[in-house]
This record gives C-alpha cells, sequence and structure tokens, in this order.
RNA sequence: GGCGCAUUCGUCUAGUGGCUAGGACACAGCCCUCUCAAGGCUGGUGCACGGGUUCGAUCCCCGUAUGCGCUGCCA
C-alpha cells in the first residue's frame, strides 16, 4: 500500500544536536513506532560540505543516546538514497529541468528562481488546522531563489524534491516552518506531485520564553550525555514538553508513549525548557536503576572527573557506591558527593568547619573516637550503637555527635549514611581522619 | 511594517458553557530521620485585557496587548 507512513528528520550537519531537533526526531520517531511506519534520517548538507563527516557524526551519536534509531538513512542504509544531499546533484538537476519544461524558472543574475502561482495556498496541518496563505502580490511574496549563482541550492527546493523522491508521507517539523509550507506546497504543484500531511510542532524555548540558540544553556544535546543525564529520563522529559498523557503521568515509559501517541494530540504552543523539572526527572529514573547499571555509571562518572578506581578493591567501590545510591539526581553531582571515599585529601566545608568544629565538640570527638577505637567489630549496626551509647554517656544528643564526625571523616555536612559510610571506610582511615580533624580545632 | 501561529500558577500541563480550576517541577513551612536525599502533610501565586453571544463564560465569536515564527542567494 502507498498509504504507509514514512517520515524524515532532516537536520542540518552542525556540529552538535541541539535539543530542538531532538524533540523534532523524537515526535518523527513517536509517529513512525506509533503507526508501524518508517523513518527516514537525511543530511541536510547544501550549503557547506565541508566538516559533513564529523557533524553528521554528531547527529547520529546524539539520536542513539536518545534510543531514536532511523530506518533508513546514513549508516542504515535503504532504497532512497543517497542520504546525503551533497551526494544528490543529479536528482535536483533533474527537478530543475522539469521546472524548466513548464517554465516555472527563470535566471536572475546568476541565480535560479521559482516563479510562484499569485494564488491562494491552503495549508491543512494536522496540528495547526486550516490555515489560507495570501500568495497573489508579488510585493509581499516575491519569486523565491532555488539555486545561487555558486550552483548550491536553497533549502526549500532540496527539501520538497527529496520528500518527494523519498516518498515522504508526514513532514513532522518544527513551528518555524509553517510559513514557509505554502511555498513548499507551490513547488509540490509544479512537480504535479501529491503534498504529504504536514505536521508543524511547537518550538522548544528557554525558561524566559526567548528563543534556545546555540549558546544557551541546555540547548545541545551533549550538556545531558556529558553532565550525567539517563537518556530514557531526557527522552521522557521531551516526550511532555508539546504532548500530554492527559492523566497526570510524568515518568512514563516509552512503549506507553508510542502506544498513546498522536499528531492530532500535539499542543500548538511553544514550550520553555525547564532544566529542573528535567533533572528531577531524571532522579526518578536513577532512582529506579538496576545495581548493576548504577555501578557502571556511577563507575563511568568518577573515572571522567580522574579518579582511579583501579586502586580500591572493588569490593570497597561498589560497596561505597551503594551508599550513595536514591541521593543525587544526575551523575556529575557523584564525584563531589562521594569523593571522600577514594580521597583522603578532601576538602572541607567551610560552614560545617564554622558551625561544628567548635570548642565544645573537641571533648565529644575525642570521646567517639575513643569508642570506636575500643570496638571488635567495626560494622553499622556496632557502630551505630557505640556513638549512640556515647551520646547517652555525654548527656548529648546524637546530633552533637554525628555532625562533628560526619565532617570529620567526609568533610561534608552531609551526605550517605554515617555509620555505614564509617564501615566501608574501616577503622584504620576513621581514626586517622578524626585524628586529622581533631588537629583543626 | 506585512503575513502566520499562540496565550490556564514562575515553568510543563489537565480541564469543562455552571467545579472551591486539578496534577507536576520549583519555592516556603512542618513531620519523619544520623545529615542529605526520598517520602508524608500544609501553603501561596493562574484562566492576558476589552467587548460581545448566553440565564451563565476560563471554555464560543470579535478586537487589543504580548510572545514567537516567516518575510534571505540560512536551514
Amino acid at each position: 500500500m502507498s498509504s504507509a507512513v514514512r517520515v524524515r528528520f532532516a537536520p542540518s550537519p552542525t556540529g552538535y544536536l541541539h535539543i530542538g531537533g531532538a524533540r523534532t526526531a523524537l515526535f518523527n520517531w513517536l509517529y513512525a513506532k506509533h503507526t508501524g511506519g518508517t523513518l527516514v534520517l537525511r543530511v541536510e548538507d547544501t550549503d557547506r560540505a565541508r566538516n559533513t563527516e564529523e557533524a553528521a557524526r554528531a547527529l547520529y551519536v546524539g539520536l542513539r543516546w536518545l534510543g531514536l534509531d532511523w530506518d533508513e538513512g546514513p549508516e542504515a542504509g535503504g532504497n532512497f538514497g543517497p542520504y546525503f544531499q551533497s551526494e544528490r546533484e543529479a536528482v535536483y538537476q533533474n527537478y530543475l529541468d522539469k521546472l524548466r519544461a513548464t517554465d516555472r524558472v527563470y535566471d536572475d543574475a546568476g541565480s535560479i528562481r521559482f516563479r510562484f502561482a499569485r494564488e491562494k495556498v491552503v495549508v491543512d496541518d494536522v496540528i495547526c488546522g486550516r490555515i489560507e496563505f495570501d500568495m497573489t502580490s508579488p510585493e509581499t511574496n516575491p519569486d523565491m531563489t532555488i539555486r545561487r549563482p555558486d550552483g548550491s541550492w536553497i533549502f526549500h527546493f532540496v527539501n520538497v524534491v527529496d520528500d518527494i523522491e523519498m516518498k515522504i508521507s508526514h513532514v513532522i517539523r518544527g513551528e518555524d516552518h509553517l510559513s514557509n509550507t505554502p511555498k513548499h506546497v507551490q513547488l509540490y504543484r509544479a512537480f504535479e506531485a501529491a503534498p504529504p500531511r504536514f505536521a508543524h510542532i511547537p518550538l522548544i524555548l528557554n525558561k524566559d520564553g526567548s528563543k534556545m540558540s546555540k549558546r544557551d544553556q541546555g540547548a545541545s544535546i551533549n550538556t545531558y550525555i556529558d553532565g550525567g543525564y539517563l537518556p530514557e529520563a531526557v527522552r521522557n522529559y521531551l516526550c511532555l514538553l508539546g504532548w500530554s498523557p492527559k492523566d497526570n503521568r510524568e515518568k512514563i515509559e516509552i512503549e506507553e508513549v508510542v502506544r498513546l501517541f498522536d499528531l492530532e494530540k500535539v499542543h500548538r504552543k511553544n514550550a520553555s525548557f525547564d532544566l529542573d523539572k528535567c533533572t528531577w526527572l531524571n532522579g526518578e529514573y536513577v532512582r529506579e536503576l538496576s545495581d548493576d547499571r548504577f555501578q557502571k555509571l556511577a563507575r563511568q562518572a568518577l573515572e571522567r572527573t580522574g579518579v582511579d578506581l583501579s586502586f580500591f578493591p572493588p569490593e570497597y567501590v561498589r560497596a561505597a557506591l551503594e551508599t550513595c545510591k536514591g541521593k543525587f539526581k544526575i551523575f556529575s553531582e557523584l564525584p563531589a558527593y562521594c569523593g571522600f571515599y577514594f580521597n583522603d585529601e578532601f576538602e572541607f566545608n567551610p560552614e560545617g568547619l564554622a558551625k561544628h568544629f567548635v570548642p565544645e565538640n573537641k571533648g565529644r570527638l575525642v570521646a567517639v573516637r575513643e569508642a570506636f577505637a575500643a570496638l571488635a567489630h567495626f560494622d553499622a549496626a556496632t557502630l551505630e550503637a557505640a556513638l549512640k551509647a556515647t551520646a547517652a554517656q555525654l548527656d548529648v544528643k546524637v546530633g552533637a555527635l554525628v555532625h562533628p564526625t560526619r565532617l570529620a571523616v567526609t568533610g561534608s555536612n552531609a551526605g550517605p549514611s554515617l555509620y555505614h559510610l564509617l564501615e566501608i571506610l574501616g577503622k584504620e582511615k576513621v581514626l586517622a581522619r578524626i585524628d586529622g580533624a581533631l588537629r583543626r580545632f
């Protein structure tokens, strides 16, 4: 059947995957999965063909990281290639000839322009509805250039030609193209080709509503790859921008999104990207990670900051990381959180120092040290009992001992469970660290 | 300027011609607790404005404002 859904993601290789592009790719992917259709990846590199290979690779990396696989395109093959516009010169020449044959183009100072039909063009958008564009006036809608004097092609022309050639049934793209659509429709007509269904999805803006550009925080997918985010969490968050399951769910399995997703239910309003919420959602996913995957990602996060884990026994590392699970939202937070396990030269938190290393706590810390030194077994339960007994002896609240002790052995006033962390660190290290800390009073 | 699209808490959103307009993030407070995180509870802020239509509009229509997009030999 020719009614099969064929969609495409057609980025220009800029060297990185933009978050807005990622969302466009995601919605195309979702629609393809939902309908059992085909997703085509096409690289629109008409402008500069110099760093295309490398820049395109960055696109693949970003898409694959998000789990957005394509059925046809670079590194996937397909019967409608090549999938780089820079390799489709013959196709464009052929289509240009068609326009020449029907007198729809003319030369203008070396460039070639397409002559618009002076008429009203109706675009029936799946998301935006029926919109009428008045193209009757050459003043407000001058004919458009489709080829530059140097022979390079303009986006509008090659984009439409490729969509025809690749038998694209649904063009799902950013709303910034909505106003270009009547031009594209004119091209389809000139080629006597049936236009696809158009679906213009809202844009992603910064939190303050301004347009998200290259420089903005979180604009590149690399922010998330390098920042210790989980792909399924970022993908989940992206699904929620311009679409909703309508039942108050925030964390939602991708299979479920595929099942529920439809173009008609996509919003028409631009959405602001809220990194805080994306990070929160990531935390939800991190908490539910399997032990193995958590350990693997945690190790990676530490190693990329230069921690040499091979120096420590595997069981030590595993136990140490285990105490951090559920305590942070993104993996880039982990090294600072658990660095004390792997480095004796940690910094002391200045506020903690001012608050807890005060004269009356010195004696308390000494008492804790003595209690710990006397222990035959250095496990969490014993440590807790010992610390509580010491507190009772001194007639102070447990917290009065917990805080100085934590600060002494970790340098921080927040962290994993104290008793477990002490057990993992071991008696020798703990006593040595308390001794060192005592000298700071 | 012209054309197009949009407008529910700060942000993402649910929602209906009649409801105390719901949820989530963020924020504040309390509880829990060895800290933090998580969890529980509580709190505040919202239907852009002005006209209609209607017994009644957040919801329908028209304007205005604001935002965004297009208006390139960028994509």
